[in-house]
RNA sequence: GGGCGGUUAGCUCAGCGGGAGAGCACUACGUUGACAUCGUAGGGGUCACUGGUUCAAUCCCAGUACCGCCCA
């Protein structure tokens, strides 16, 4: 006997075992079955399990459930990525608590250090990724830093350099003095700052006594490394200053005045100072005018001996105090405004960035972008919902060179290795470097190795591939790639999607996946990102434990309509949490009464009105869930089976099939007990995807001898013709009948207690046999003692409605309120009055008839008949009334 | 500054050219043999504003206001 309620505790880890055990986690290669794949976005080793994986490992577990159960062998591939700078920084913290550096340790005994750390502490969420019940293949779990993914990535790293894809340059990057390593656009974050100042310095002019040209700066450090003051070419101000020189202050250098249309005239004095070395639109103006480029910083971002000695080894914001105040000093501050402005930031260290120059490796990602715009604008890539494409391609038609190299010592070290003049031979192994090298110096020479690493993403770039095994051919490549669909978040279409495409379409010749599914963002309830120093972090394992996992995976589900973040409250998971209690209860309802699994039920042989109108029901539903799985539409598949199981089988089906399943056994009562069953295998088979716990408990709780575990058993689809449009009208009509009674019962204040008799006047032959037939049901339901017809007049004190052609009266001797029950009956008369006058508007006018569809108009008319038969019997009845 | 999205019941959100919906919250009644993690009934919305298209607009178009997010 089931338990009065669902403990999720108790089965959750014991189903999961079962299921993995079982192998039901594997495709089916090699049988017949048409392949299907999805490849988990990589979520880092560092990573425990927060709601945005909650929800992204949701969705595509319930596609994966969903389509393995539509017998497609399907591939949940499962992996993680190394994130270079987070785990270095992990496994540094650690290493500081111990006193101890990488640096006095050496780069191969960190990375040692670094691999322990991860089979001891890494990969903490791919258990939390079980216990919501993901089911992804685990037998074929990746990590970038693995010996395959590692081949593939020196594989891409050679072969593109070889293609003149990949070269070396000195440009200015994103460095992130904290980390001492750059980092990428996409790792920058833009921080306003509200308290941020303008400070305007007067530079003088060469040779000209008391002429100034006044810069503004948000950054004074900077003035060190300034070889240039430009100014509009069309600014009157400055026009006879162009050519002339400044003599930069603190430094003694001259520096040219320059005409360009960076200048912004409306900006501060209309003057800029040129810092090439140190601005990204300095770098370009510098080019322009063939500035020289002088960094006055080191890696750490303190003053360099570029600098006067007197700055040297200053930290900038140190060096930016000296130098204002020697500026004041010489009187050359004009003045100091207030001005907000953006900072970068680096989005892990969260320290300022520098724009530093230095050498780097770059991927021309102008050339890799060109194919996969095409890719997605041709529509062998599909944006789900479409407007993300927009995003990509903003993006993609202005990609700009990909700096990969990090100055880290965890990731994929760069397979480059430079002789003593500093040629570079770029090769798959060292082995192969000193062949070349001896070829090019006719002489074997000492190489030395590029110390830099990969950007991570440049490994997670290529995951749909290198995952299934490139560059071995390997039977998976051949069969998932191209990969079904990939699910992730918006927020990383730049960092990952876009180069999984990019990648893909060079090294495979094709799309990397068919759809792209972009979710939102989960907010907390008041639509705030949660984060953990606002403290409004909800906790996914959290929830679980308190509702279990398949109802934080239903809320997920059911909330995750196309393009809109979600706003969590916990309700809405104890809200599913009780859906999955009311499931349990009517399985445990079947149980108790003989009901078993479903499989002899043949649905088209079902004979009564009751069970030939559920099984239609149920055929619409699964239909409803299935078209919706296949649009992405998780909201509305979950919506869907949730509306049914509640309103519409445990509401109305339960409840009828209550007198044939307890009534003394026979045909009618053996059959609904088979329908009941086969009713419910539909109900466990499409809410799997999304209550896969529950679902299979409930599957062997109610049949034990089934030998199919529910995850491997067939996606049910009872076809559409099953829906018998008799038994429909007529189980409509007992619901709005009983819903009727129950609504005159209440508004009247009958108290629940008292049983009333029911009778039916101007019944049709066909009503008087549905009343007749469902007699049982009908007192039950309706709380009645008699039903019958009105015998001779009609009877006096009665509450009265109108169902179609039949007028019903509820006697209610001596408790009835006549002012009260004539209130409500004229209320309702007022309303259809109102409906009938807003479709006589419609009707009475010409164009509507000339132009509007038949249909729209029969539909009119048909409307317009009911409700005006509905108000004449509602008048006949207050007339009734009215005579006491 | 450019782009995208949003504005529907107290709250969170679906819907979308022809009868305004859900969950939660709220009110009343209820221990009827699946379920009080429940049942029954009910209250509550000029669908942001202004124009336009249309026989018909919450829905399509344009503009306005406000709120988010992304990019510069």
């Amino acid at each position: 006997m089931l338990d009065k309620t669902f403990s999720p505790a108790e089965i959750e880890a014991r189903l999961y075992a079962a299921w993995e055990a079982s192998g039901a986690f594997k495709g089916c290669p090699g049988a017949g079955c048409e392949p299907w794949c999805v490849t988990m976005p990589p979520p880092n080793v560092t990573g425990s399990l927060h709601m945005g994986h909650a929800l992204n490992n949701t969705l595509q577990d319930v596609l994966t459930r969903y389509r393995r159960k539509q017998g497609r062998d399907a591939l949940w591939q499962p992996g993680m990525d190394h994130a270079g700078i987070a785990t270095q920084m992990v496994v540094e913290r650690q290493l500081a608590e111990k006193q101890l550096n990488r640096r006095d340790m050496g780069r191969a005994k960190f990375v040692e250090t670094v691999w322990r750390w991860k089979a001891e502490s890494g990969g903490m969420i791919g258990r939390q990724l079980r216990r919501l019940g993901a089911s992804a293949d685990w037998s074929r779990d990746r990590f970038t830093m693995d010996d395959g993914l590692s081949a593939a990535v020196l594989k891409v790293f050679v072969t593109l350099y070889r293609q003149g894809l990949i070269y070396r340059d000195k440009r200015l990057v994103n460095w992130d003095p904290h980390f001492q390593t750059a980092i990428s656009d996409l790792e920058v974050e833009n921080r306003e700052v509200k308290d941020g100042k303008l400070w305007y310095f007067r530079y003088p002019v060469e040779g000209r006594e008391d002429t100034f040209i006044t810069i503004a700066t948000t950054r004074p450090e900077t003035m060190l490394g300034d070889t240039a003051v430009a100014v509009h070419p069309e600014d009157p101000r400055h026009a006879g200053l162009i050519g002339q020189h400044v003599v930069l202050p603190l430094v003694g250098r001259r520096i040219p005045i320059v005409a360009d249309d960076y200048a912004d005239p409306e900006q501060g004095s209309g003057a800029v100072k040129i810092t090439p070395a140190h601005d990204f639109n300095d770098f370009e103006v510098g080019k322009r005018h063939n500035l020289p480029m002088i960094n006055v910083l080191d890696a750490q971002a303190r003053i360099n001996e570029n600098a006067p000695e007197a700055y040297r080894g200053l930290d900038r914001f140190k060096a930016r105090e000296r130098i204002i105040a020697d500026i004041e000093a010489l009187g050359l501050l004009e003045k100091i405004e207030p001005r907000v402005h953006t900072v970068p930031y680096g989005d892990r260290s969260g320290v300022v960035i520098e724009p530093w120059l230095t050498d780097q490796w770059y991927v021309d990602a102008k050339t890799l972008a060109e194919p996969a715009i095409k890719a997605v604008e041709d529509g062998r890539i599909r944006f789900v919902p479409k407007r993300w494409e927009n995003t990509y391609f903003e993006w993609m038609r202005n990609i700009q060179p990909w700096c990969i190299s990090r100055q880290l010592w965890w990731g994929h070290q760069i397979p480059a290795w430079y002789g003593p003049d500093g040629h570079v031979f770029v090769e798959l192994s060292e082995t192969e470097a000193q062949t070349a090298a001896a070829k090019h110096y006719g002489k074997a020479v000492a190489l030395t190795r590029d110390e830099d690493v990969l950007d991570t993403w440049f490994s997670s770039g290529l995951w749909p591939f290198s995952t299934l095994g490139w560059p071995d051919e390997t039977a998976e490549l051949k069969r998932y790639y191209p990969t079904s669909v990939l699910v992730t978040g918006f927020d990383i279409i730049f960092f990952w999607v876009a180069r999984m495409i990019m990648l893909g379409m060079h090294y495979m010749g094709d799309v990397p996946f068919r759809d792209v599914y972009i979710h939102a963002l989960v907010r907390d309830e008041r639509g705030q990102k949660m984060s953990k120093s606002k403290g409004n972090v909800i906790d996914p394992l959290a929830l679980m434990d308190k509702y279990g996992a398949d109802a934080l995976r239903f809320t997920l589900a059911a909330m995750e309509a196309q393009g809109r973040d979600i706003k969590l409250a916990e309700s809405r998971v104890e809200g599913y949490r009780n859906f999955a209690t009311k499931l349990w209860n009517a399985a445990r309802f079947l149980e108790a009464n003989g009901c078993g699994g479903g499989a002899s039920f043949i649905p088209t042989r079902a004979t009564t009105t009751l069970n030939r109108w559920i099984v239609g029901e149920t055929a619409r539903a699964a239909a409803k869930v299935t078209e919706a799985l296949d649009a992405y539409r998780f909201n509305d598949a979950a919506g869907t089976i949730y509306h049914f199981v509640w309103d519409v089988f445990c509401d109305w089906y339960v409840e009828f099939s209550k007198p044939a399943l307890t009534s003394p056994d026979g045909p009618e009562k053996a059959e609904t007990r088979k329908c009941a069953s086969w009713v419910m295998d539909q109900i466990l088979g499409l809410l799997h995807p999304f209550m896969p716990f529950a679902t299979e408990e409930l599957w062997s709780r109610l049949d034990e001898t089934r030998t199919t575990q529910l995850i491997s058993a067939p996606w049910p689809a009872p076809p559409l013709s099953l829906a018998d449009e008799a038994a429909d009208a007529e189980m409509s009509w007992l619901v709005r009948l009983v819903s009727e009674i129950r609504a005159v019962r209440s508004e009247m204040n009958v108290p629940a207690a008292s049983k009333l008799d029911l009778l039916a006047a101007g019944a049709s032959a066909a009503t008087a046999q549905r009343l007749k037939r469902h007699r049982e049901l009908i007192l039950r339901l309706a709380r009645l003692e008699r039903v019958g017809p009105v015998d001779g007049a009609a009877p006096r004190s009665a509450a009265q409605f109108v169902l179609d052609e039949t007028t019903l009266f509820l006697p209610l001797e001596g408790v009835i309120d006549l002012a009260k029950e004539r209130a409500r009956l004229q209320k309702e008369v007022g309303r259809l009055a109102g409906e009938i006058a807003k479709i006589d508007g419609k009707l009475g006018n010409a164009d509507f008839i000339k132009r509007a569809p038949e249909e729209i108009i029969e539909e009119q008319r048909e409307r317009r008949g009911e409700a005006a038969q509905a108000r004449s019997k509602l008048e006949d009845a207050l007339r009734r009334l009215g005579a006491d």
